[in-house]
This record gives structure tokens, C-alpha cells and sequence, in this order.
DNA sequence: ATTGACTTTGACGTAAAAGTCAAATTTTCC
DNA sequence: GGAAAATTTGACTTTTACGTCAAAGTCAAT
């Protein structure tokens, strides 16, 4: 239990190089523990890496993860912050409201090509 | 009818920049006519720059934008062409099913941020 | 104790997608 | 028809998110 995963363990996992996860670390998203200069990740990490690479495929920059990932660690207790992130949690909200229509908009048009490619095989490959 | 749109006109219905869109024509993506040296838009390059734009957001590269249009252009006519552009809507279509599933979920995680940021609100201001 | 695999650090490089700036046209508007 | 505003071109710069070395350190196993 509570094992640690080694640098080249988590790349395998998610896909990502060395280079990426210590970019992350400098980038302040992760905080690995250290045996001597070793890197040891925990599963905490582990998850944590993957919401990072979630952002990333959703298209968030590194800024705007790292500002999740606080948001997260300490969260605001002034009335006045709680305020500005609740705005900014609206903003973020309307961002992916339209990058799910774009997608389903785009979904649908591979739909549309997919069966214009199977119309057209039918017509040539008749004896095919 | 059949107006022609100036770059500006465009710059600023979709706020982007004209040097943006002069990139877009340099890339291939958008073809305006031209007067003298002036571009000319039409409402066909309207909706094309739309559709580009759209790609953008849903994170599309330049190059995979490209491709999408130059199909629209001429499709394949050749049985393996065909075949291959089908599997490369399949890809695109797991990436964006992917990427739909990481905006719901994303989206949750701010339905319960902004959850939490009520209660807490409503647990310091109750005489607020 | 040596080989070989892995890891770290640091510096420099790179690709994509524009931004910026200057100079030369061009167009528009009065 | 001439000033002001808009547009073009080209060159150079910037930002983001890593990639790519090189050199040195570390660890595990033989």
C-alpha cells in the first residue's frame, strides 16, 4: 500500500515524457517528494496528473490549471473572493458551453462525411 | 446582395485580428478575391473563416483545419482514399468524444465549486 | 565494483499561432 | 483632389508547451 510510482511509470501511464511531468513540476502544478534528487510520486500525484492532462486535452493553458489546482488547495474565505471566483466559474462555464456545441456541431458533420464516404463506396464498389 | 465584407468588418464581428486572418490566407484555409490589392470577403469566406474558427476552438490545428476544408473541396473518389478518410473520421471522432466527456466532467467540478462557494457565502453573510 | 538502466539538472532549441511595427499603398470622404 | 483612414506587405518578435541534448549522479543487479 501506498506505494510510490517512479517518473518513467507514470510517463507509460499517461503517454507523456520525463520532460513533461518535470515541466509540470517546475510549472508549480505537482510537488512529487524527493529521495535524494529522486523523484517519488504518490497517488495523489497520480491523480493529480491526470485532471492536469484532462485540462490539457480541453485546451486550458498551464496558468489556468494552476489556478484550478489552487483554487482547490486553498479555497477563498473572504466573502469578496468567493464572489470573484463564482464569477470566474461562470465564465469558465459559458467557455465549455460553446466548446461542447462546437464539438457535437462537429460530430454531427463527421456523421454527415462519414456517410457521404459509405454512399459513395456504394455507388463505385458495386461488385467490390 | 452579395455584399462584400472588408477585413475589418469581419476583425470585429469575430474578434480576431486582421493579421490573423491574413495568416489564415497565407495557410490556404480562405481564398478572398481581391480588387486592386485589397481583399474582398464574401459570405462564403464568412462562413468558411466560422467554421475555421470553430475548429480553433475545439482546438484544431491549422494543418487539421486545412484537411477538413480540402475534403469539403474535393472529396476522394477513389475507393482507398475513401476507406482512409473513414478511419480518420473514426479518429477524430474518438478525440472529440473524449474531449466531450472531459468538458461534462470539468463542468460538474464547477457545478460543485460553485456549490461550495454558496454555502460558505451563506455560512459568513448571514447577515450580509 | 562495474555494467547498464534510469534520473536529474540546466541550457538551448523548436513549432504553432499569432502580435507588433514600419513603410508603402489604396480607398474614402468631404 | 487632397487629407485622413484603412489596408497591405514583410520582417521580426512573442508566448506556450514542451523537445533535445550533454554531463553528471544514482541505483540495482551481476
Amino acid at each position: 500500500m501506498n506505494k510510490y510510482y517512479t517518473i518513467t511509470e507514470l510517463t507509460r501511464e499517461f503517454g507523456v515524457s520525463t520532460r513533461t511531468l518535470r515541466f509540470y513540476e517546475d510549472e508549480g502544478l505537482i510537488h512529487p517528494e524527493r529521495r535524494g534528487r529522486t523523484r517519488l510520486f504518490r497517488s495523489a500525484d497520480r491523480r493529480l496528473i491526470m485532471e492536469i492532462l484532462r485540462g490539457r486535452r480541453i485546451g486550458f493553458t498551464i496558468a489556468e490549471i494552476r489556478e484550478i489546482i489552487q483554487v482547490y488547495r486553498d479555497p477563498p474565505g473572504e466573502a469578496g473572493q468567493l464572489r470573484l471566483l463564482m464569477k470566474r466559474v461562470e465564465e469558465k462555464r459559458d467557455e465549455l458551453n460553446q466548446k461542447r456545441k462546437d464539438i457535437e456541431e462537429t460530430l454531427e458533420e463527421l456523421n454527415n462525411v462519414e456517410e457521404a464516404c459509405l454512399t459513395r463506396l456504394a455507388e463505385i464498389g458495386v461488385g467490390t
